[in-house]
RNA sequence: GCGGGAGUGGCGGAAUUGGCAGACGCACCAGACUUAGGAUCUGGCGGGUGACCGUGGGGGUUCAAGUCCCUUCUCCCGCACCA
């Protein structure tokens, strides 16, 4: 036995890497001849090192990129970084070093880590967000928005975060905190740039539908964020100061129903309201009291709802009565229209409200089924029902009552239908330095001016104090600040806010088809040609945030004519957390494992394969490190199998005739051709790795087995089984399986031969192993040939010795037969 | 509260269409080889050890249920006063 060379990962893996990288054998371009196929993972932020969860998301990805290549297809698998952000700043105030420094730094260690796993990717069309040859053009994005009447400033009530120094999206609050430090985010007034996406609520919904291959769950969060609401809006009249209270209803069947008013404690009317009144001084201390209120505390559930009465009334349209107006902190003030009409007896809220305040419940819905007694309730009753009490439409079923008042409502000019949204604008401003900046210049003559397509990029100036505080620290940079008017050529300001680092973001996976473009952000046949990206990987963090504004940036370019897709990411994987000791791998937890420490102990083709195997890539996957340890021992168990039956493999892999082979090596090709066909359904039908890597290891076992009969086996089978095991492990395990396949093959790379395809002639069996089971228990089992009928199967059961023993005495109530699986005697 | 997901050996996980529950791996046990083994190879491995029990619990459908139906418990994730 030729044992001597033993399994040493670091030396092929570093041969082969070089080989790989030093000819660029993963560069893609456009070719018509091919199928292609776009997969993606979501790129890094350059934090500095890579962690497990990128190596899961990596391996998953590139998986994907071999086996579709080795399919045939023309695959894009690119690479890149989110480079902008706040941790380079915060790099810069800690430690004195540059932001663009510490990025680029650890752009290269991060791209150093990545080559060292194999990852297949076409470095050429690397791209970096910091790097002014790309935000160049998400400046450019930001125009298009701004043209397109897609950007625009506004003073609002904005999320600040004191830690991060900055402004966030709504998308960015999780649970009323920062979703990058988890601090507490407070209100401030700002005048801030903000994007349009509410402009694409109802397309963002819609097309949830077309993506057929998204998980539920993100669709489903998406459209819950999203939050639409269809209903009716009209106004109660303040005669008393001749103004109008607008509200939102979905409810407009309970109008009959309403015995107040609530305002939002912020609304303008309130100031109005209450002017000169005797509550005029205790509802200003009640708003200020609220809007100390933290955000959490407001709209948490579990809040008491608090309310005063302003003194003021409001007349209900529908019956002209005078009911009383109050604020109240449970009225938000930026959904609908602030107001809302308080229908105690028909909504959960208004109940506890009404309850607290005395203040009357009129039931207008009488519910269907009888058991509902109205008069004894002590909830609110928000099911459907008759309407009662409620002028010309009692009587009426409550669903067909919301048509016809709607309709009431726009007949007499009162109001009219509306659908609502909870989906805000996207609120783009920063007030941070590592971010692209906003291409526009202040002039005190012409206004707010777009930096023209020419003048870009607008260059960030180098010499910055970092530590601003809550100003851009642009702002303090005269040389940036000052310039002149592109339309007047007159002294102006620049904008010194950067924008949202999810813009740059959004669009990453369009300038990948066309990286080096100079004069475009992407040439519209190339990305025509690439996108939607056919595989996109990545964390369910992303389920709203970065999702969400792909989509929207997706719209917005098709409708500007640059590309022709309508969405981005034709199929989404989502995939688990890697988790230790039953906890998410952090440093404060202390259960870190680092990926360059693995790769240096075992090798690159140990850490995907454990990653791989251990666990369905939707999954969470519990760290093992005696797992590593047991797909590091199939490595070592696979080179010596494959080594032990190179000295018979000789010659050429030519046809040969299957059918001169002994049984024993006909069990063996049938054995690699079922496992040929799991192992591609396997990965194409469901991505389940770790189920076509446990078909793998059973093969390997079985040339154990078939090792130990000390056959002299037929060479050329030797070529197609072990040809065929290294094609198959060759996703999972690029670097072991190019050794193996040099020496055991010799010609050209695993990586370009075709996936194997099974040949349904050696799956066949003549016999197989049927199930005999008396009242649906396995009593025995029986070898029968495949074609045999019902009947024969039964009787071939029945005339078993140990099931004749335990049936005799007694009758044979039935017989089931399912062919090639089992037959059931059923007996009494 | 609403929505989504999960619950299977000591552990990670299989069982794709209702048809042998526990593939594959880890851990563990035994044997072989060996000066030695934490290497490697071979075998065993749900519980009880009689023919019985067993996929969170209870009920149902079926010849047959981890899988379908009803009910219930637990855990995880998302949303959470959206009128």
């Amino acid at each position: 036995m030729n044992e001597e060379v033993k399994y040493s990962p670091h030396d092929i893996e570093r041969k082969w890497q070089n080989e790989w990288f030093d000819n660029n054998v993963f560069h893609t371009v456009m070719n018509r001849q091919r199928p292609e196929y776009y997969v993606l993972e979501m790129f890094p932020y350059p934090s500095g090192n890579l962690h497990m969860g990128h190596v899961r998301n990596y391996s998953i990805g590139d998986v994907v990129a071999r086996f579709k290549t080795m399919q045939g297809f023309n695959v894009l698998h690119p690479m890149g970084w989110d480079a902008f952000g706040m941790p380079a700043e915060n790099a810069a105030i800690k430690n004195g070093i540059h932001p663009a420094k510490w990025t680029w730094e650890n752009i290269k260690n991060m791209r150093r880590q990545q080559k060292e796993l194999g990852l297949s990717y076409d470095w050429e069309r690397e791209v970096a967000t910091c790097h002014p040859d790309y935000y160049k053009w998400t400046q450019w994005m930001f125009l298009l928005f701004f043209e397109r009447g897609l950007a625009y400033k506004k003073k609002a009530t904005v999320n600040w975060c004191n830690d991060c120094n900055t402004v966030l999206a709504n998308e960015q609050v999780i649970d009323g905190r920062c979703w990058r430090c988890d601090s507490e985010v407070v209100k401030k007034d700002l005048e801030q740039w903000f994007f349009k996406i509410t402009d694409y609520a109802e397309r963002l919904l819609q097309d949830l539908d077309e993506l057929k291959g998204w998980p539920d769950r993100v669709k489903i969060m998406q459209e819950n964020w999203i939050g639409r609401s269809e209903g009716a809006e009209f106004s109660f009249d303040v005669p008393d100061v001749n103004e109008k209270i607008p509200v939102y209803t979905t409810r407009q069947d309970t109008v009959f129903g309403v015995t107040y008013v609530v305002l939002a404690p912020e609304h303008p009317l309130v100031e109005k309201l209450i002017a000169g009144k005797s509550t005029a001084q205790p509802v200003r201390d009640f708003i200020e009291r609220v809007k100390k209120q933290s955000e959490i505390n407001r709209t948490s559930n579990e809040a008491e709802k608090e309310g005063m009465f302003t003194g003021a009334y409001a007349v209900n349209p529908f019956n002209n009565e005078r009911v009383p107006i109050w604020i109240a902190n449970y009225v938000l003030y930026d959904y609908g229209t602030g107001a809302v009409m308080g229908v105690p007896a028909h909504d959960e809220r208004d109940w506890q409200f009404a309850t607290k305040y005395q203040l009357e419940k009129r039931f207008v819905i009488k519910p269907h089924d009888a058991k509902h007694d109205i008069q004894s309730m002590n909830e609110a009753y928000d099911g459907p029902g008759i309407m009662m009490n409620s002028g010309e439409f009692s009587g009426m079923d409550n669903e067909k009552g919301k048509q016809e008042i709607v309709q009431w409502l726009e007949d007499n000019g009162i109001g009219k239908r509306r659908i609502n949204y909870r989906l805000r604008d996207w609120l783009i401003s920063r007030q941070r330095y590592w971010g692209a900046p906003i291409p526009i210049v202040y002039c005190p003559n012409c206004g707010t001016v777009p930096v023209p397509d020419q003048d870009l990029p607008v260059m960030l100036p180098e010499n910055v104090d970092f530590a601003a505080g809550s100003v851009s620290p642009l702002a303090q940079v005269e040389e940036f600040v000052n310039c002149t008017c592109p339309k007047c050529g007159g002294q102006a300001r620049r904008e010194t806010d950067t924008m949202d680092t999810f813009i740059c973001s959004s669009w990453y996976y369009m300038r990948y088809t066309d990286p080096r473009n100079a004069d475009k952000a992407f040439d519209s046949n190339k990305v025509n040609y690439w996108m939607p990206v056919d595989q996109y990987i990545g964390g369910i963090e992303h389920a709203i945030l970065h999702l969400l504004y792909s989509r929207f940036f997706t719209k917005v370019l098709k409708d500007a004519n640059l590309l022709n897709v309508n969405e981005p990411f034709k199929n989404l994987l989502t995939q688990g957390m890697v988790i230790k000791d039953g906890a998410k791998m952090s440093k404060s937890k202390g259960n870190v494992v680092s990926p360059e420490e693995i790769v240096g102990r075992y090798g690159a083709d140990t850490a995907r394969l454990f990653i791989l195997f251990a666990a369905p890539p939707e999954r969470d996957l519990e760290w093992s490190d005696q797992g590593v340890e047991g797909s590091f021992r199939f490595l070592g168990r696979l080179w010596r199998i494959v080594t032990h039956f190179n000295q018979y493999i000789d010659g050429h892999l030519n046809d040969y005739d299957p059918t001169v082979l002994s049984k024993e090596e006909k069990d063996l090709r049938r054995i690699l051709h079922a496992t040929i066909k799991k192992v591609t359904d396997d990965i194409s039908q469901r991505f389940n790795f770790n189920t076509a890597i446990s078909a793998i290891m059973e093969l390997v076992n079985y040339l154990y087995a078939f090792k130990e009969l000390n056959l002299v086996p037929n060479s050329a089978l030797m070529k197609e089984v072990i040809a065929g095991l290294l094609r198959l492990l060759a996703p999972f395990v690029p670097h072991i399986t190019e050794e193996l396949w040099n020496q055991a093959i010799g010609q050209g790379s695993v990586h370009n031969q075709s996936w194997p395809a099974y040949d349904q002639e050696a799956i066949k069996v003549d016999e197989v192993e049927v199930v005999v089971q008396i009242n649906g228990k396995v009593r025995e089992k029986i070898i029968l040939p495949v074609g045999i009928d019902a009947k024969e199967m039964e009787q071939a059961a029945l005339g078993l010795e140990k099931v004749q023993a335990l049936i005799s005495g007694k009758q044979i109530v039935r017989v089931i037969c399912v062919p090639q699986k089992i037959v059931n005697i059923v007996v009494k």
